[in-house]
RNA sequence: GGCGGCGUAGCCAAGUGGUAAGGCAGAGGUCUGCAAAACCUUUAUUCAGCGGUUCAAAUCCGCUCGCCGCCUCCA
């Protein structure tokens, strides 16, 4: 059974057939940028950075477009109230945007094409539209038709008459419907303008979607992509733009994320309730809101919390204390390719070694339906236990121990970049988080260190309840320490 | 008002016809001087409620209740 994917334009999860057989092209909406991004933005370029990376593992030959918005009301705006020129926001927060995506670990698409760049293609597009009597010229704007587009609303699955029943509709006098949506717009005096046809201007919001999908892509295109707040209406009029102007079906699969919540409330900048990412990775280590982001399937809603993510970080380091513990089993050596005789092994280390043959074959299924990478997860966690069970129960590491753990350790390298998770080196992901917890401790590192060589003396003569006093007090302090015949060590609770 | 989604254990979360994954938290046990970590056992006769279809439903259908989203810029 193949890859299968939920298509909001039928609602329902279809058999993936690309266009073209091995390769993929894809389109995510990018961001418009004008500020900090947010975790919501986290979200959807975290799924679909896991959707682009999964398509290519396996074997497909993908192109990944995903753009920059870097003309828009908002940004003319940001620029008006600092008082610079657009393209110092914009140029500023493309820059806080690729860092933002860089640290949480995201593959660059193939293309990051900017609206700015493409004002030649969309003013030809634009064009089409007018001489194909899809679009009309209003003044210095540019209007698309709605009514002249049979199946316009097709994605979101409503009527014109019903939009309008409920809707507050500021009237237009230069628009011939209501819905009617700017393809093109007049700038206004000390506006950034572009050179048209149709006077000095610049793009409306959605086509440039178009354009860029289009020019990269081809007319017709595999995937397109963004959070279900796109739905309406900028997706919608990408496809009544496209398709209008090409006569062809624009996409064939549309795919969104959902929200991310705030006390199960949708998070946006107009309630006011939202976190930017820079934020929250002040407070949470990168690759712990990125597993905290695909620890839920991408279409449902994803409640976004301390205690949530909290929860993230202590099940994150379960795993990696198991790998660190694979890593040491191993003893530095590499897989051999030595063959196990299951006939051999115990029955722990049989599980094992079923958990662990079969843990990329479990993975697929899991992506293969609709990208869930929540089961996913859950089956590393399954290899887990088994491996923290054999690892219990095997005093000194035999050979077959160890040839087990390369096997662990090979297989979940194989998922790992996938996800784009447990790929770190263990013990060293395992330290930064007890550096960043330890960063809010109100003990110096150095004070608990004497304080631990304290107690081992005292646990050494026996004292110990001094030593129990120690622990006490360092615990009141949010320490936890860890006794092993190889000596003390601690983290932070 | 129109359209759509959701409601699974204390919490998070998979599961879309075959008899409830996984994580966090909790309880008991092993280990330990005692702990911690880890492991083992355990925690939903039941999937918002009520009906219906079926040999069989958390899963399909209908109704009710509750929550949320879109219809205006929004990932």
């Amino acid at each position: 059974m193949g890859l299968r994917v939920y298509n909001t334009l039928s609602g329902n999860k279809e058999e993936f057939i690309p266009v073209e057989p091995g390769k993929v092209k894809m389109y995510v909406c990018g961001v418009t940028v004008y500020d900090h991004c947010h975790i919501g933005h986290a979200r959807a370029n975290v799924v679909f950075d896991v959707i682009y990376r999964y398509l290519g593992h396996l074997g497909l030959q993908v192109t990944y477009v995903r753009n920059y918005t870097d003309i828009d009301d908002k940004i003319i705006n940001r620029a008006n109230r600092e008082g610079v020129t657009f393209d110092v926001i914009s140029e500023r927060f493309i820059k806080e945007f690729d860092r933002d995506m860089e640290r949480l670990g995201l593959k660059l698409p193939t293309c990051q094409p900017r609206a700015t760049e493409h004002i030649p293609e969309i003013i030809s597009l634009v064009q089409t539209l007018i001489d194909k009597g899809f679009a009309y010229q209003a003044g210095g704007d540019v209007n698309f038709c709605v009514e002249k587009f049979d199946s316009y609303l097709k994605l979101s699955g409503r009527s014109l008459e019903d939009m309008q029943a409920g809707a507050r509709i500021e009237v237009d006098e230069r628009k011939r419907h209501p819905m009617d949506f700017a393809l093109w717009k007049e700038a206004k005096p000390g506006e950034p303008f572009w050179e048209s046809p149709w006077g000095k201007g610049r793009p409306g919001w959605h086509i440039e979607c178009s354009a860029m999908s289009m020019k990269y892509l081809g007319t017709t295109f595999d995937i397109h992509g963004g959070g279900k707040d796109l739905i309406f209406p900028h997706h919608e009029n990408e496809i009544a733009q496209s398709e209008a102007a090409t006569g062809k079906p624009f996409v064939n699969y549309w795919l969104h994320n959902g929200f991310v919540n705030i006390n199960s409330e949708k998070m946006s900048k107009s309630l006011g309730n939202f976190f930017t990412i820079k934020e929250v990775l002040d407070k949470y280590d990168n690759e712990v809101l990125r597993f905290f982001l695909l620890s839920a399937h991408y279409r449902s809603p994803i409640d976004f919390s301390d205690q949530n993510l909290s929860e993230a970080e202590a099940g994150l380091e379960r795993i990696y204390k198991a790998l660190a513990a694979v890593e040491e089993a191993l003893g530095g050596a590499e897989f051999a390719g030595a063959a196990l005789d299951a006939a051999t092994l115990g029955e722990a280390e049989r599980e094992l070694f079923e958990k662990a043959t079969t843990l990329v074959t479990r993975f697929h299924e899991a992506m293969d339906d609709d990208f869930n990478t929540a089961l996913a997860i859950a089956h590393v966690f399954d290899l887990v236990r088994c491996v923290n069970r054999v690892l219990s129960e095997t005093a000194e590491g035999k050979d077959r121990i160890g040839t087990l753990c390369a096997l662990v350790k090979g297989e979940v390298a194989k998922i790992a970049g996938v996800l784009g998770v447990f790929s770190s080196e263990p013990v060293g992901f395992l330290e930064r988080l007890k550096s960043r917890k330890a960063g809010n401790l109100d003990i110096a590192v150095e004070e608990i260190e004497l304080l631990i060589a304290e107690r081992t003396a005292a646990r050494k003569a026996k004292d110990f309840k001094r030593s129990d006093e120690i622990r006490d007090q360092l615990a009141a302090r949010n320490i936890v320490l860890l006794d092993s015949p190889q000596g003390t060590t601690w983290s932070v609770k």
